[in-house]
DNA sequence: GACCTGCTGCGGGATG
C-alpha cells in the first residue's frame, strides 16, 4: 500500500510505466544486481532503508524465501519488502532482455498476492509512483475479480510486468493452458497479509497454486507479510514448505497498545447479562463528540445497524457524518463510508470486521470497541486504526455490554501488556479444494497423476495425504464416486490415453471457472431501491417473515418492503417509524483460548484495574454465594430455580468447546439417571438443566467429565449426521458438486440449495457411504465445528483440577446470563426481558439486604 | 430502565 512512503524519496521519474522508451530510462547499474548496486542507488536518492528492510532484500537479493513480520494496522510494512524488491528486479536487466525478443513474450517477474480485492487496487495504485522514479517502462496489471478489462486481458496475455491478484484470480490463471509459459518468468512472489489465509481453505487453495507455481519456477522466491502470531514458525512453514529453515524478519517493535473502559458510575446499576450494549448510548455519544473521527468497532452486523440507529437518535452533527460498514452493505456503500473517513465529511463509522483488514484509509482519531473482542488478535487489530504520534501507545476504548466483560477487558489489559496473540491453525487435508485444484489443473493444459501427488504432497496441507485418499479425489473428479457415475454433469474430467487428466468440455470449463475459491455465501436476498441502487443483502429467513408495506431497518436506514421477487426485495424509504432489524447467521466468534485463560486468572486474582474496581461488588457476590473461579480448581454450581435442578460448570473454553462439553454432560449425566436435559453456553461456560430432581455429587462430576470414551460420547449425544449435513454444503460448492450460480441470472434461493445439496447428501450416504466428501463433512465437523481437540484438552484439564462443588441459594452473578441465556429459547423476546429483569431485580435486593 | 448475538473474504469469457 504505502510503497511510495519508502521508495520514492528519489526523483520522480519523467516516464509513467509502460508510458516512457526504454533508452531515455537514467542509466542502471549493471545487469545484475547486487547489494552494493542498490545501496548505491538507494543513496544517490537520500533513502535509507531500515536495518530489516535491508535485511530482507539483501535475502532475495540472494535468492532466498521468507516471512516478514509486520506490526498490525501499518501501511509502511508493504513497503518493507515491495520496495527493494521492486529495485532488485528493476536493476535486474532480464525484463528488457525478454521484450526484446516478441512483442507478446510473457513479461511477469513479480507476483504479488493480496486476499483482498481492495487491496490490489490500492497496491497497484502504489506501485505506480516508485516504478515512475525507477524509470522502467514497466506495466503493472491486477488481476482480481473487477479488474478493469484492460488489466484483465494484460494478464491474460501475461503482458505486465507486475500482477496484482487475489488466491482465487490466480488459481484461475492456473486453469489456463498457457499458465505455465505465462509464469516462466517470475523472478519473486510476495504474499500479503498472509496471516488472514493461514488458517482457512482460501490459504489451502494458495498452497496448492503456489506449489504449482514452484514446479514452473522452483527457484523464485517466495515473501510472505504476516501480522504477528502466535505460531510464526508454523506460518512459515505452510507458506514455504520446501525453506524449513526460510528466516523469519521482524519490522522493528510493535507498537504498544493500551485499552480504556467506559466505567458504570458509582452506585450505577450495570446489566449482569446481554450483548447489545445500548445502555452505554449516552457515554458513547459523549465520547465520540470528543474526537473529529473515530470507529466504533461491534461485533455483529445487526448489532452494527442497532447502534448507528441508536447514534443517528442523539447524533448534534449533520447525519451525513455518521456511516455504517458491515459485511452484507452494497460495496458502493461501503465505498462511500471510506471515502467519508478519507475526506473528513464522515466522523465516526459504526462498523464490523469489516474495517479490520487492510484497507488504505487514514487512521482515525480514536477507536471503540462494543462488547467483547472476543480475541487478542482482534484487539490489536481494530486499535492499530487508531492515530498513533510517534512513540505513542495507541488505544481502544471500550464500551461494556455486561459486567462481567469488565473482567474480559481487564484480562485483555494484561495480555496486551505481554503482546500475547492468538495461533491460526492451518487446515489439513481439505480433500474439496483439493479436488477443485485438480479440475483447474486439468482444465489448465492437463496434469500427470504421479507427478501432481507428489507437486501436492509439497504443501503444508498435503504433506501427510494417503494415496487412498488421492485416488478416491481422482475417481470423484473423473465420475463423481461410485453414485453419481451416471450424471454427465459430475463427470468432469477425462483420463486420456496418454495417462494425462484434462477436460474436454466447454461447459465443464466455463463452470468450474465461475467455481473457483473457497468462500461460499448463498441464498441471500439483494436489497435495492425501486428506482434502482442496490443497498445489500439480507437473509431469506428475515425478509419472507415481511409482508409488503412492512417497515424494516437496514444499511442504516429504514426501509419499506415493496415486493419480493427472484431473491432480490425491491424497497422504498419508509416516511417514518422504526422497523426491525435484521439478524445474520454467521460465524460464532468464541472467546479465544487466550482470552478465556486470562479471564479466569483475574477472577481469582483481580489484578489493581479501574474495570476490576468497578466489579468489585459483583465479585464479593460471587464469593459470598459461591465462590470465585480460578486455573486451580472448577467450579460447579447447582441451584434450584422454577426452570428445573441448574448445573453451571465454567471452563472458561469459549462457546465452541462449551457447546460440546453441555451435550456430553448431558448425555453421560442421562445415562445414569434419566431424566430430561436442556443447556446453554456463553463463553465462560456452560448450565444444564433437568427437569426432575438432580444434584450433583463430586464423583458424579468426576464421572461426567472424563475424557474416555470421549469421540463415542459425542458422535451419540450430538447429531452428528445433521451436523454433517450442514457441513457438506459447502464442501460440495468447493468441491465442484453444486453448479454454481450463473453471472446475470437470478441467484438461486437458499431453499433451492439446500434441496439440492440435501439430497445429494442423501443419495451419497444411501449408495456411496463412503464417499470422500462425507468422510470430509464429518472431519470437519468433529475438527472445525466442535473442536475436538481441544474439548479432549479442557475435559483432561477440567477432570484434573479439584472441584469446588457449590450449592448457592440463588443464581450467582457468573450463572446469571447463562441462566438467561437457557430461557431464551424458551420464551418469546418481551416475556424474556421481563422475566430476565425481574430476577436481575430480585438478585439484586437480596444482595442489597445482605450487604 | 434495559439486560435483542453471531465476522470476513472471492469468483467468467467469447464476440463484436
Amino acid at each position: 500500500m504505502a510503497l511510495r512512503q519508502a521508495c520514492c524519496r528519489g526523483r520522480p521519474g519523467r516516464h509513467l510505466a509502460g508510458t516512457g522508451p526504454v533508452s531515455d530510462a537514467p542509466a542502471r547499474p549493471r545487469r545484475r544486481a547486487s547489494d552494493a548496486a542498490l545501496t548505491d542507488w538507494f543513496a544517490a536518492r537520500g533513502w535509507r532503508p531500515a536495518p530489516f528492510q535491508r535485511e530482507a532484500w539483501r535475502r532475495y537479493l540472494a535468492g532466498e524465501s521468507g516471512l516478514l513480520v509486520t506490526p498490525t494496522g501499518s501501511g509502511k510494512t508493504l513497503a518493507a519488502l515491495g520496495g527493494p524488491l521492486l529495485q532488485a528486479l528493476a536493476l535486474d536487466d532480464a525484463p528488457a532482455k525478454a521484450r526484446r525478443g516478441v512483442a507478446a513474450a510473457p513479461r511477469l517477474r513479480l507476483l504479488w498476492i493480496t486476499p483482498l480485492r481492495a487491496l490490489a487496487a490500492d497496491t497497484v495504485r502504489s506501485m505506480q509512483e516508485p516504478i515512475a522514479a525507477l524509470g522502467v517502462p514497466w506495466t503493472v496489471a491486477m488481476r482480481t475479480g473487477d479488474a478493469s478489462a484492460r488489466d484483465k486481458r494484460l494478464a491474460r496475455k501475461g503482458l505486465s510486468d507486475v500482477l496484482v491478484t487475489t488466491p482465487e484470480s490466480f488459481a484461475l490463471m492456473l486453469s489456463y493452458p498457457d499458465a505455465a509459459q505465462l509464469l516462466a518468468g517470475v523472478r519473486g512472489v510476495v504474499v500479503d497479509e498472509w496471516h488472514e489465509l493461514l488458517g482457512n481453505k482460501r490459504g489451502v487453495l494458495l498452497q496448492l497454486c503456489l506449489a504449482r507455481l514452484r514446479g514452473i519456477v522452483p527457484a523464485a522466491p517466495v515473501w510472505g507479510l504476516s501480522a504477528t502470531l502466535g505460531n510464526l514458525e508454523e506460518a512459515r512453514d505452510v507458506l514455504l514448505p520446501h525453506r524449513p529453515d526460510a528466516p523469519i524478519l521482524q519490522f522493528a517493535r510493535r507498537r504498544r497498545m493500551t485499552l480504556q473502559t467506559l466505567l458504570p458510575n458509582e452506585g450505577e446499576r450495570f446489566p449482569w447479562a446481554g450483548h447489545l450494549g445500548l445502555s452505554q448510548l449516552a457515554r458513547v455519544a459523549a465520547v465520540l463528540q470528543k474526537a473529529r473521527s473515530s470507529l466504533l468497532f461491534t461485533n455483529t452486523r445487526s448489532q452494527a445497524e442497532l447502534w448507528h440507529r441508536a447514534l443517528q437518535s442523539v447524533w448534534l452533527d449533520d447525519p451525513k457524518t455518521l456511516a455504517l460498514h458491515h459485511g452484507s452493505l452494497d460495496a458502493s456503500l461501503r465505498a462511500a463510508a471510506e471515502a467519508g473517513l478519507r475526506d473528513g465529511t464522515v466522523r465516526c463509522v459504526v462498523a464490523t470486521s469489516s474495517l479490520d483488514l487492510g484497507v488504505d484509509f487514514p487512521a482515525v482519531d480514536q477507536v471503540l470497541q462494543v462488547g467483547s473482542p472476543k480475541g487478542m488478535a482482534r484487539l490489536w487489530q481494530r486499535g492499530g486504526r487508531a492515530r498513533h504520534r510517534p512513540g505513542e501507545a495507541g488505544k481502544v476504548i471500550c464500551v461494556p455490554t455486561h459486567a462481567l466483560e469488565l473482567a474480559e477487558y481487564a484480562a485483555a489489559r494484561v495480555a496486551l501488556a505481554h503482546g500475547r496473540v492468538e495461533s491460526r491453525p492451518p487446515l489439513r487435508l481439505s480433500l474439496d479444494v483439493l479436488a477443485q485444484h485438480c479440475v483447474t489443473l486439468a482444465l489448465g493444459g492437463g496434469f500427470e497423476p504421479a507427478q501432481l501427488l507428489e507437486e501436492v504432497r509439497g504443501t503444508h496441507a498435503f504433506a501427510t495425504l494417503r494415496e487412498e485418499a488421492w485416488t478416491a479425489v481422482l475417481d470423484f473428479i473423473v465420475r463423481g464416486g461410485g453414485a453419481l457415475e451416471n450424471y454427465p454433469d459430475y463427470r468432469r474430467v477425462i483420463r486420456d490415453d496418454d495417462g494425462c487428466y484434462r477436460v474436454h468440455d466447454r461447459r465443464v470449463a466455463f463452470r468450474h471457472r465461475l467455481s473457483i475459491g473457497t468462500i461460499t455465501s448463498d441464498g441471500s436476498v439483494q436489497v435495492r431501491y425501486m428506482k434502482g441502487g442496490w443497498l445489500g443483502s439480507v437473509e431469506e429467513a428475515f425478509i419472507s417473515r415481511l409482508r409488503p408495506r412492512e417497515r424494516f431497518q437496514f444499511a442504516g436506514k429504514t426501509l419499506e418492503l415493496v415486493q419480493l421477487r427472484d431473491m432480490t426485495a425491491f424497497v422504498r424509504i419508509a416516511k417514518a417509524g422504526e422497523g426491525r432489524v435484521p439478524r445474520w447467521q454467521g460465524g460464532r466468534m468464541p472467546l479465544s483460548s487466550e482470552l478465556g485463560a486470562e479471564v479466569e486468572a483475574i477472577l481469582h486474582e483481580p489484578a489493581e484495574s479501574p474495570e476490576m474496581r468497578a466489579l468489585q461488588p459483583l465479585l464479593d457476590l460471587q464469593s459470598r454465594l459461591s465462590q470465585l473461579p480460578g486455573p486451580d480448581s472448577l467450579l460447579v454450581e447447582s441451584i434450584k430455580t422454577r426452570q428445573g435442578w441448574h448445573l453451571f460448570v465454567y471452563p472458561f473454553a469459549g462457546r465452541g468447546v462449551h457447546e460440546g462439553l453441555a451435550a456430553l454432560l448431558a448425555l453421560r449425566w442421562g445415562r445414569e439417571v434419566p431424566n430430561t436435559f436442556s443447556w446453554a453456553v456463553n463463553d465462560y461456560g456452560l448450565v444444564l438443566t433437568a427437569q426432575s430432581e438432580a444434584w450433583p455429587d463430586a464423583p458424579l462430576m468426576q464421572r461426567l467429565l472424563t475424557p474416555e470414551g470421549l469421540l463415542d460420547d459425542l458422535l451419540a449425544s450430538l447429531n452428528i449426521a445433521e451436523l454433517a449435513r450442514r457441513q457438506f454444503r459447502e464442501i460440495a460448492r468447493v468441491a465442484g458438486l453444486l453448479p454454481p450460480s450463473l453471472p446475470g441470472r437470478a441467484a438461486r434461493s437458499l431453499r433451492q440449495l439446500q434441496a439440492s445439496s440435501s439430497l445429494l447428501f442423501d443419495v451419497l450416504r444411501q449408495h456411496d457411504p463412503g464417499h470422500v466428501l462425507l468422510a470430509q463433512a464429518e472431519r470437519e465437523v468433529m475438527e472445525a465445528q466442535l473442536d475436538v481437540q481441544h474439548l479432549k484438552a479442557v475435559l483432561t484439564r477440567c477432570g484434573e483440577r479439584p472441584l469446588a462443588l457449590r450449592r448457592p441459594r440463588s443464581l450467582t452473578p457468573l450463572g446469571f446470563p447463562l441462566w438467561a441465556e437457557a430461557i431464551r429459547g424458551q420464551l418469546s423476546t418481551e416475556d424474556w426481558r421481563t422475566r430476565v429483569k425481574r430476577a436481575a431485580q430480585q438478585l439484586e435486593q437480596r444482595h442489597a439486604r445482605n450487604a
